[in-house]
DNA sequence: TTGAAATGATACACTTCCTGTATCAAGCGT
DNA sequence: ACGCTTGATACAGGAAGTGTATCATTTCAA
């Protein structure tokens, strides 16, 4: 490609010309002398090997192509000064494309949160949530494919910069006709020998870790009639009856007919987590003002 | 406008450099040497202000702006190319506009025959039939905001030229239920003293006066009782029992319930013509391929 | 009919500015 | 620590655009 054979300038005077239709009310309109406006027109013609201008008989006028190209050139010449302003709201951190990997999990309650708050804060900014696993969006970070990660987990990816977004403590989710929707203020120690649906550890396995952890802890082993890698998955089981789950709790923001969420103590260092991974290529305004903007609409902890 | 101060060679330039991150590189490929180079890249970025690339610790990056600026700048490259490249269409007449004026009477057969055979042959071309009353297409002919008409009688205005497309002859329009049904060989002479539906003077009034002529060659008055200025109206009204018509052949197309359409004997110097009409501005290769088109498909005979 | 004014094209000298060669300062790899 | 590579700088040469002067042609008016 890039075989433009002219310039902008010579565009500025064909413009001028074709609306003067006079090349010395051009030139002067140009701040020139007329005979260097003739020669730029005719090396124009020559350039593009068109003629542009019919200029029988001391009248100046368009040829058909001259009309077709005078439209183009106004055109091209608005696209120019565009070009300028777009980049300066590049350059402010206004436009852009933000890309965002994010765990199932958090599709429910923080990747609405977020697309609004940044569609309410940077309206020029086209935000792109990509569900997908915890791996892939480690690697997404590294190669440059995603600007930001949601995770459970920090991402161990070096140059990855984690920031600790919400501690939620887990839920409990059962179906409404089970025997402890009747017992108040529930303990992880109710649970002992209950049909339980949990996570698999297919998918990076986090939260499984931390339910295994929790329940060795308090020496209770429910009775696990099936594994899955969503929570979402978990919930709808539970809504089945196959039995009760453990889940974050911004999951209570799924309803179903048969199911209910009720809070478990249980000691925070067994709550939920969930990072802000953001790409090692911060600094740029754009990124600054997007993680400012996440930050605010889920007004973090520190890490 | 117009204040866009940098050049398409410039344009060029930060492109190859943005696409191979490495001045010499670039330079190479643009057949230059790497000064000039990084002085120009560095003039585009006094020129619109903005800095374009980040040449911190020896790597060449691209800042956000000049992200924004090189998508920017890759688009306006191939805008610039198609430019000319439609330009030469132009000026070969295969894209373009053509606007016809055409009387009522037209739109039933002839309108919708040309504007099939311009979209077949000439599909880049932009046809745009507007109906109009034949005193306004000579002015538009004139000013230059129609390039076509389609008219009764000749255009009689300066410089445009006009013809004959088709020579029709008129048709009896009549009442399924009219006693004229029943007579083989219709002559005008049949009409005397019968129910007519006939043409207004309103517009032009072109046709009246070729019925005005041929019935008093004739010797012949029909009763008169209704006068209304478009062809399609002749129709409806004798569909509902007014009356009969003469409408030219064409008209035939206007299939109605109640209506039945008979040839009438009568000298072909009564019959109804078609022009068409062709503004002053003539000699492009658009006119010219749209006159043939149009030619071609009505098997015009000689003016 | 004729002369004055206006139009775009051409010739040539001047100036501008872009290019290439030579060179420099700075960072990376060995 | 040395050499290689990177982009930036300085300067001379040359290409190319500009302005002044002028021409040929056409239009308009007296």
């Amino acid at each position: 490609m890039a075989q433009v054979s002219y310039d902008f300038f010579q565009l500025r005077f064909f413009i001028a010309v074709a609306e003067e239709l006079n090349f010395r009310r051009a030139a002067a309109r140009l701040n020139m002398t007329q005979p260097p406006l003739s020669r730029q027109i005719k090396l124009l013609e020559d350039r593009i090997g068109l003629t542009l201008f019919d200029r029988s008989n001391r009248s100046v006028r368009l040829t058909p192509a001259g009309e077709s190209f005078l439209k183009s050139a106004t055109d091209l010449m608005q696209r120019a000064e565009y070009a300028v302003l777009t980049a300066r709201q590049a350059e402010r951190g206004e436009v852009g494309n933000v890309v965002m990997g994010f765990v199932p999990s958090a599709s429910l309650h923080f990747v609405p949160q977020i697309a609004s708050a940044l569609k309410r804060s940077m309206p020029g900014v086209k935000f792109e949530p990509i569900e997908m696993m915890s791996y892939e969006i480690a690697e997404g970070l590294q190669s440059g494919k995603l600007d930001l990660g949601l995770t459970r987990s920090a991402t161990h990816a070096q140059e990855v910069e984690n920031i600790l977004l919400v501690r939620e403590p887990f839920v409990l989710v059962l179906p409404r006709d089970h025997a402890l929707c009747a017992v108040a203020n529930l303990r992880v120690e109710d649970l002992h020998g209950v049909d339980f649906v949990g996570y698999s550890s297919e998918r990076g396995g986090f939260l499984k870790d931390i339910h295994r952890a929790l329940f060795a802890t308090v020496g209770v082993t429910p009775d696990t009639v099936q594994e899955v890698s969503q929570t979402q998955t978990i919930v709808s089981l539970v809504n089945a009856g196959l039995g009760v789950g453990l889940v974050p709790r911004s999951a209570s923001a799924m309803q179903m007919e048969n199911v209910l969420f009720r809070p478990v103590a249980a000691p925070k260092e067994f709550n939920s987590t969930l990072y802000l991974n953001i790409a090692p290529n911060r600094g740029t305004p754009l990124n600054e003002k997007v993680r400012a903007t996440i930050l605010g609409a889920l007004q973090p902890r520190s890490a």
